[in-house]
DNA sequence: GCAATAGTGTCTTTTAGACAGTATGGG
DNA sequence: CCCATACTGTCTAAAAGACACTATTGC
């Protein structure tokens, strides 16, 4: 027989390497009542039977053209949509992480405007916003509770040198949410002058022209999202060592 | 039957799942003779027999306790060595990627001083080091050139708020040998002070006290790395736009 | 007017960029 | 002494932190 690649594909036998368990998972946060909310299911079949978990699910080889796909695929089938930013958080393989064997999922983190799929998030049981600070409270299935952490701490990072979150709120909003969720994600108080300068320089947000009054005080200016606002980095990030 | 996790566990055939392609690869970058370079090996078997592509291999299920340790099993195989600084890059994922069907490499990202493997590498004729600006002509394996550049660009970031990239020297060095590691990354010249500045307010390289001599010119400090050194962060980055 | 919130003026501090100057080695 | 390279002094510019001040709404 001939050394071709052709001839080795055709006595290729799948089945007789060693068995993989691989599965795709997403973080999904957004921003409501000035609480920072993680997307959780209640999963339906073994293993963790019953126990809040990430939204996510198998590849589907024939749909899916890339990973981020069934991230995506999942995502819909729970809040009614696609978010509106999703990014690879990392791929996380033990042998201990699922009672079926040595298993990788890999994770993906993303945002949302939490009224965007309310209505389909609300009238279902098994899919629920929870406060992040409640993580540490629940009882969740594999590794989920430190894939969570680590998507916080994602964008914990991005929060110091981008506007991303934005896209954690719906549009138009007013540059007080958008400090608000930097400041939940840091943990920090930022200065109204320095946010809105970077705001500005940026030139990722635009105006629009509106404001939003609310029960008191001057009514705020309303701002959107550009394209960009999703590559955008600062050069100098905020200082979270700062006082 | 009862509904149990253990009797599902029972029950449980993995088989029955749909097959997964899963492998660990490896951009391991170093600095030589004033130019980066990665570590490429000419693959022994189909699929893509005698291209080159990226030192890595399967999850070995009864050895490996995380996808890092094969990432690690795989260099040490190729260098002698275990590299000192790794971290994750990405999976990457498609039906495309890999003759056999759809696929799922976790690619991680390595430094490793020359020298320490370079007697290692040299033994051997099916790895090698090439010049990071050549492999835009090399005949590489799967989608390896897309994870080389992703990989680069990984660090090409870093250089601009961080000092890991000594991981990529032998110790001790001359900060000029560091700055040029930057430079090559960043494409762009830096400023000796600035660098320099950015060297003493970090804390996390530490000077030996003594020179070292070339043919010409004023012997220049030298210098080591401490273990903060693979986290610490600038709060002010360099900036890659500026002249 | 008062309370509350939004937005601005401006001073200080930090640090990178620029670049000219000095220091220290080999011939 | 000359050359080349290493290192330093110092000015300027950019931008963040701090904080007091003004603006605009509802009552």
């Amino acid at each position: 027989m001939t050394d071709t690649e052709e001839s080795f594909l055709e006595e290729y036998r799948p089945a007789d390497f060693p068995i993989v368990l691989l599965t795709v998972d997403s973080v999904l946060l957004t921003y409501h009542q000035d609480r920072l909310k993680v997307l959780l299911v209640q999963r339906a079949q073994h293993p963790a039977k019953g126990q809040w978990g990430l939204p996510g699910g198998f590849v589907d080889q024939t749909a899916d053209a890339q990973l981020e796909d069934a991230a995506l695929r999942s995502l819909q089938a729970k809040t009614g949509i696609e978010p509106p930013y999703i990014e690879q958080l990392g791929a996380f393989g033990s042998p201990d992480r699922d009672p079926r064997g040595w298993s990788t999922t890999v994770a993906y983190t993303a945002l949302m405007p939490y009224a965007a799929c309310s209505a389909h998030v609300d009238s279902v049981s098994d899919t629920q916003w929870f406060d992040v600070d409640e993580i540490d409270d629940l009882r969740l299935a594999f590794d989920h509770r430190d894939i969570i952490k680590n998507g916080i701490e994602r964008f914990r990072q991005k929060a110091l040198y981008s506007l991303v979150t934005a896209r954690a709120l719906p549009e138009p909003f007013t540059l007080h949410e958008l400090r608000r969720v930097h400041e939940l994600l840091i943990g920090k108080k930022i200065q109204r002058k320095s946010f809105l300068r970077r705001v500005e320089n940026s030139g990722v947000l635009v105006e629009t022209g509106k404001t939003r009054a609310s029960d008191k005080g001057r009514p705020a200016m309303l701002y959107k999202t550009t394209s960009e606002v999703d590559d955008y980095r600062f050069v100098r990030n905020i200082d979270a060592s700062a006082g």
